[in-house]
DNA sequence: TGTTGTATACGCGTATACGAGAATACAGTA
DNA sequence: TACTGTATTCTCGTATACGCGTATACAACA
């Protein structure tokens, strides 16, 4: 038991709204400008607005929905300048993590992730790519020694996750994808770190010309 | 108008709260473990706890209190490792943000920049410096193209803000800390792209330094 | 026919109320 | 005296209720 801060922690009513809103976002159910009624949400988990507003509150936070006073949340809808921005961001935050993470990164991490691309390449449901992308990056940067970097990435993954699983069920840019997360396990073996973050640059900038190419453009 | 999304935007009471608090916190009014209990913020602000209850979420999400289910919400503590790891990634995203916005930084805007640092000289209110120091980095910023890089600097000040501020009380580091700002103008206006980010990662480092040094690790 | 004023309804923010869980204090026993 | 079990209290999470602002639709007037 490492942190007695985390142990035994209740799962609030409002967390678990939160989850699976962020998960019906993430894969479409929800798209970009949805009007998320605080009464219909009451009444289609049977709970009342309380724990659901805690919940839109939460996921405000993390950018994937917008509150108005009197006007209610939506789903937030990302255009081609924001999502530039995440992967800026991402390749920023992630090329240094990286950095960081590789010289301290064990072999049998290693072989974690690898494992999961694996995972990637057998799994039939399309909705479990994403996580499973996040899980892989993830777990590249673990060592970085960075708790908050860690979180920083995993906001953003959140943040592109619905227009990352557009890409990825296009099945020609998943296989460009899993090559390129080879060739980053390969460089990484080498503890080539050089070439480790030019791969990963080269693996976001690709998904994020991708993005903007293929006009996702919304207006919410 | 630029944004229509953004008019007339109501103040609810939450976030009049939210900032009230996050002042107390930034001033030390509220040191770090503090409990805040709903019933009495919900007293002492004359509110219900509906709103205190918003307001501490959005605080969490910032970081500056931490929540935890049936023991309620503490002023967020940073140990020594913490604010390494702020101020690491204030290094990375500020470089990164000088980096982008310097080439298209007009003059004017240093001059803006300027005007604040004599501000910062003339200020006899310690409880603004902290403050003034945020203007006076973000405007440097600014021209960076990245709202959502300038998002989470912000955030960034706002979390290590109390810190910053016990620094900035101490007169030596403060015309120190002055010096180089002014140092990072001057590589500004010759446009001086590289120099210009040494001189700020050495500014953030030497912040860094001097408050580990000081040893202020608090267990929350 | 187009525009403006008003009424009604919808939804959010806030207040009050209740129940459950955890922490603490106290008493009883070894 | 130390430890354990129980009861009480404190605080939070959730439910229900109310008031207000905003939007929308319909009617009246230009």
């Amino acid at each position: 038991m490492r942190n007695f801060a985390e142990m035994r922690r209740p799962l609030t009513v409002a967390e678990q709204v939160a989850d699976v809103l962020r998960e019906a976002i993430a894969d479409g159910s929800l798209a970009a400008g949805t009007a998320l009624r605080q009464d219909d949400l009451a009444a289609r988990f049977g709970f009342s607005r309380m724990p659901i507003r805690d919940a839109l509150r939460q996921l405000e936070a993390e950018g994937i929905v917008s509150i108005h006073p009197t006007k209610g949340a939506h789903v937030a809808g990302m255009d081609t300048t924001e999502i530039r921005e995440i992967f800026a961001l991402r390749e920023l935050l992630e090329a240094e993590a990286l950095r960081l993470s590789l010289p301290a990164l064990s072999d049998d991490r290693l072989d974690e992730a690898e494992d999961v691309l694996a995972r990637i390449d057998a799994e039939p449901d399309v909705g479990r790519w994403g996580a499973l992308n996040r899980v892989f990056h993830l777990a590249l940067y673990g060592a970085c020694g960075n708790q908050r970097l860690l979180s920083l990435i995993e906001a953003h993954h959140n943040a592109a996750d619905r227009y990352v699983r557009i890409l990825l069920s296009n099945l020609n840019y998943r296989s460009r994808s899993q090559a390129e997360h080879r060739e980053l396990i390969a460089a990484c073996r080498r503890r080539d770190v050089k070439e480790a973050v030019a791969v990963l640059k080269k693996h976001l900038g690709e998904g994020m010309e991708t993005l903007a190419a293929a006009g996702m453009a919304k207006k919410s």
